[in-house]
DNA sequence: CACACTAACTTGTCATAACAAGTTGCGAAT
DNA sequence: ATTCGCAACTTGTTATGACAAGTTAGTGTG
């Protein structure tokens, strides 16, 4: 079992592969993954590799890691994740959260209803927006607004998002990969609108998220303004 | 300009070092940081260490880093960090925040105000409870109720907190690091007693933490409730 | 003057090596 | 049977070296 020579690196090649082994239960919470020796061997890989690896899957809360005894696998959290870099579908467990595709993504000129500035060049070429509801186990919870500029994505608007990953096309298909961003968090009184989406009653207190990610393509960025109904589930994260 | 044989990890020596520097202004947002190898020179140290130090101050939004470039010094934002490992006061920049202590520390019995499972033997020894306020520029913006386990913390009740770090009277008198910690976030309505800290009204949408803190003391943990007026300020934070 | 190319930077990736520090289990001594 | 201590693990830290890949500024050509 090693890894090709294609132009991922080795090290995220094994955070996927084993993100992908946590997430099937292969490995189960308070398990402890293979050592960091170990996993040097079966995957033919040197140890600076092998951290730079076990390093991502601590940042996202998949496992802790304790000096002397190893890497723990963590239990799998709802929203785990969803304030770092991973996307809202990476962030839950397989298959807890159904996607719905309210308004298919649209070129249109900019509607600045989210709060972070953006560039001339992205003015210009305009905006494919697009609004999905998000269900977790069969609750509306999540209302997300996604805004990208409009450049270099051909036939994007004719793909289907419906229960599938805004992350996943945009890597497999454009080869545009998140490498960090910011977010701004904040409470509101919920809106009709909103309660339309994820049944908070208006005047309801809700979460706003609103994100700026950044990409592997040179001054892309796309924006995302998300709405939360707490009242029953909240968001979780690990530093 | 070298680094001693202190307990102290070298990586972790250069990153406060660079953090100061950031935090004095002798890097502007925008500037770049001096480059890998020339740190390596100035510091004697190798480039494994130099980039545990600023892969740290990228993960905690002190700095961008861009292939071929540099390390580019981000501008200063409100909260950043709050979300992330910093404790409250590490996460503004210097002078902006001002706390004043609601109620002094106290050994009491555990109050489950919060949503975090404790062991047993945290239980058994009781709990030092202190609340506090935090003003941004002046306004009232947090309220923050902090629980610590009763456990070999000589003195503590007794020390002054007015305008001081909790992370930083913990390293300091009690060598207690902040290593990890996870959090939980909703959005809940303002109750009377919050509006008296952060002047949000009763039923106004307020932000709501709970944040678990792990620490370098093996198996001790300490938990804060935050309530944060989101009217006119947002948490922001870099992923 | 405008453009293309190159050299000299930067960070990113990866291999190899050694020792420190924390954890665990086993075997010997009590 | 219990305890102690050591050996064999684990991750943490740090050094050295090499090449890949992206940026920038200057150089030379058209």
């Amino acid at each position: 079992m090693l890894l090709s020579d294609n132009g991922i690196p080795q090290h995220r090649q094994l955070y996927e592969i084993l993100k992908d082994h946590i997430g099937q239960g292969l490995y189960k919470p308070g398990d402890l993954l293979p050592s960091e020796n170990a996993l040097c061997a079966t995957y033919s890989v040197t140890r600076p590799t092998v951290r730079q690896a076990l390093n991502s899957l601590l940042a996202e809360g998949f496992i802790k890691k304790q000096q002397g005894k190893g890497s723990i696998v963590q239990p799998k959290r709802i929203g785990i994740g969803i304030l770092s870099i991973l996307g809202t579908t990476d962030s839950m467990p397989p298959g807890t959260l159904k996607t719905r595709v309210v308004d298919k993504p649209k070129v249109m000129p900019w509607i600045f209803d989210f709060d972070f500035e953006i560039t001339k060049e992205e003015e210009q070429s305009g905006c494919i927006r697009m609004s999905r509801q998000r269900l977790v186990n069969g609750n509306p919870l999540l209302f997300e607004v996604t805004n990208l500029p409009n450049i270099n994505l051909p036939r994007f608007c004719n793909r289907s998002f419906e229960n599938r990953s805004l992350f996943g096309i945009l890597s497999k298909y454009y080869d545009i990969k998140v490498t960090g961003g910011e977010q701004k968090i904040w409470s509101l009184p919920a809106t009709k609108e909103i309660n339309k989406y994820i049944g908070a009653k208006p005047g309801e207190p809700v979460l706003h998220l609103q994100k700026k990610y950044e990409t592997s393509r040179p001054f892309y960025h796309f924006y995302t303004s998300i709405w939360c109904n707490t009242e029953n589930y909240y968001l979780m994260g690990t530093f």
